[in-house]
RNA sequence: GCGCCUGUAGCUCAACUGGAUAGAGCAUCGGCCUUCUAAGCCGAGGGUUGCAGGUUCGAGCCCUGCCAGGCGUGCCA
């Protein structure tokens, strides 16, 4: 790669000049209001030099052109001695360079991506979508940088809110199906749960309106005492209860299985609730003997985290029972157990940070040596143009329906202009749409979504990085076969910006992975993108007469084409042949 | 009260981890389709980077103190 080409003969030089081989460079690219390429930034090279930055620069300047013929010319500007390297190893560098990541695992044992972990009792929304995509791309993107990756989730299968949905299909379901009723099994059983809520509501202000305190009210409501009791059963692995739980869980899994299906992520394992929350359990008590952890005289069990600067946090109730971190100590070793894993990211929304943060300290004072390779992925809500999606408000943006709004809105798209999109073209636009407004956004920022600008498909968006994409293929078909190319003589301004751009893909793809952001990834994708598009617009491609431009035109094209599919997929849309 | 995150153009976001005159999209205004897909391109206006100090050759980025918003904070998940 040309900027390492650059990295090393800097290195060699400064090393014979100064004998600085110790001191870390920073090689930049050139802002465009400047001549050049690459930048060194001499400053930190000062010390040994003993120079002015002026001439510091002119020195190292002069040797580079002298020593290296893929370096031009140099000009300096105070302290930044700018590069400009020949059209030549342009060339050579963009003829080379493919869609390949070169990898930066260091290690084949498995990483870990945890992401969607959903809930059982209700359809996946708006917030569910933003983890989704993360999760899944920052898989890809790891896999792309050599890594083993798993994608796995933790399925909260069991709990109160399972047995309220349980609860109201019983009193009022009349023994309907998704089947008898056509609707798709998650939301049928999300129906229940806001019928559970519905219904408990009215008891609880008809027992204050009596009187009652509103604390007790709660409490008294004889649906409340039938969900605890319910979920007592459940423990007592009631037959009937279980069996319930088990074909309402299965109506939820059939949903969900066409929302991921839709949504295009899919899972290597699937962890349980039901099967993990009581692996904890044994765990603490190790931990207690080994007197990591204490116990109250009330018989509940913490640990004490103010060494750490945090506080002491419960680990097991008086009641004996198990707490969220008891389950998540659990299945994490059991992970660990499964895959014996160097990494582990949990993709959970910034809610939990304190959360996780406890549970790495945690399983590292349980002398577990991966712990330290646990990260969570933390990342904002998504927020609504009106505040925050409450669903008591009937404000949450369902998951099936803005997919099927997208794909709504690419077709409407479509048919207002003169090329043709088939549904499966639409589809991949509207999805595309979605995909990319919700990954160009870091993270760890909140995201605004709002339902008005999302169909728009001009500008930063999904669509115009699939346009760009289409266009190529058009000038690719139009031009029939495959053609040999070389240098074409000399390289335009256009096409030097354009094939920095596309050198830098790779570094992107990198950055992307260690930092654990698709949106670095997004975000280069659009620039590259933009430069293609001005490129096209001043260079004449396939109308190009001289030969050997044209067939060099046509290659560095289809490369973009390729580093744009290849980038997309990371990001998790497709991009179409023709719309 | 304490902890973590965020604050950049009217709005939504970037800024290569401390580099040069802070950039894009949307919105507004003005150009470009008899030539490779106008979901595009070119141009204009729009900024005391929340405020005040500090660190150094250099700060949107690091440190301190405020202000505003978000999320948490010993028996919800």
């Amino acid at each position: 790669m040309l900027d390492k080409q650059i990295m090393q003969a800097l290195t060699h030089v400064v090393t014979e000049l100064y004998d600085a081989a110790d001191i870390t460079l920073s090689l930049e690219k050139t802002p465009k209001e400047f001549d050049g390429d690459y930048t060194l930034v001499v400053f930190p090279l000062l010390k040994r030099s003993k120079k002015k930055p002026e001439v510091t620069a002119e020195e190292i300047g002069t040797k580079l052109v002298e020593q290296y013929a893929i370096i031009d010319t140099y000009n300096v500007i105070k302290g930044f001695l700018n590069l400009s390297v020949t059209s030549r190893a342009l060339y050579d560098a963009i003829a080379e360079h493919g869609c390949k990541i070169p990898t930066i695992a260091k290690t084949s044992k498995p990483y870990l991506v945890e992401y969607s972990s959903p809930n059982t009792n209700k359809p996946l929304h708006l917030g569910h979508l933003r983890n989704n995509l993360l999760g899944y791309s920052i898989s890809q993107i790891l896999m792309a940088c050599g890594y083993h990756v798993k994608m796995i989730q933790i399925i909260n299968d069991r709990g109160i809110h399972i047995c309220k949905s349980m609860l109201a299909w019983q009193q009022f379901g009349h023994g309907e199906t998704p089947d008898s009723t056509g609707i798709k099994g998650d939301h049928f059983v999300g129906k229940y749960y806001v019928e559970y809520e519905k219904a408990y509501r009215k008891q609880v202000n008809d027992l204050t309106d009596s009187g009652m305190s509103q604390a007790e009210a709660e409490q008294e409501a004889p649906l409340n005492k039938a969900v605890q009791n319910m979920l007592r059963q459940w423990e007592n692995k009631d037959p009937e209860t279980i069996a319930l739980w088990k074909t309402m869980n299965q109506w939820v899994y059939d949903g969900f299985k066409t929302t991921y299906q839709q949504l295009g992520v899919h899972f290597d394992k699937n962890y349980y609730e039901s099967d993990t929350y009581l692996l904890g359990k044994q765990v603490i008590q190790e931990g207690l003997e080994k007197k990591i952890f204490y116990k109250k005289a009330d018989g509940s069990v913490w640990v004490d985290l103010t060494a750490h600067g945090l506080d002491h946090k419960i680990l097991l109730r008086s009641d004996g029972t198990s707490v969220y971190m008891t389950q998540d100590i659990g299945t994490a070793i059991a992970r660990y157990h499964d895959f014996e894993f160097d990494s582990m990211i949990y993709t959970v929304a910034d809610e939990q940070d304190y959360h996780f943060q406890v549970l790495f300290i945690i399983l590292e004072k349980l002398g577990y040596a991966w712990a330290k390779n646990c990260h969570h992925l933390s990342y904002g809500m998504v927020i609504l143009p009106t505040g925050k999606m409450k669903s008591r408000e009937g404000t949450v943006v369902d998951g099936d329906d803005l997919m099927s709004q997208m794909k709504k809105t690419a077709q409407e798209i479509a048919k207002s202009r003169t090329t043709i999109a088939n549904e499966k073209v639409s589809e991949q636009i509207g999805i595309a749409a979605l995909k990319y407004q919700l990954l160009k956004v870091d993270p760890k920022k909140q995201v605004l979504f709002d339902p008005k600008e999302s169909i728009d498909f001009h500008g930063k968006t999904g669509p115009f990085i699939q346009y760009t994409y289409a266009r190529i293929q058009s000038i690719i078909r139009k031009n029939g076969k495959t053609e040999p190319f070389s240098f074409p003589e000399n390289l335009r301004m256009e096409e030097r910006v354009m094939i920095k751009k596309a050198l830098d893909y790779q570094n992107q793809v990198h950055a992307a992975g260690q930092q654990r952001s698709p949106a670095i990834l997004a975000n280069y994708l659009y620039d590259l993108v933009k430069s293609y598009n001005s490129y096209y617009q001043e260079v004449a491609i396939l109308s190009e007469t001289q030969t050997q431009t044209r067939s060099f035109r046509i290659a560095l094209s289809a490369h973009v084409a390729c580093i744009i599919q290849a980038a997309a997929k990371l990001l998790g849309f497709d991009v179409p042949e023709k719309m």
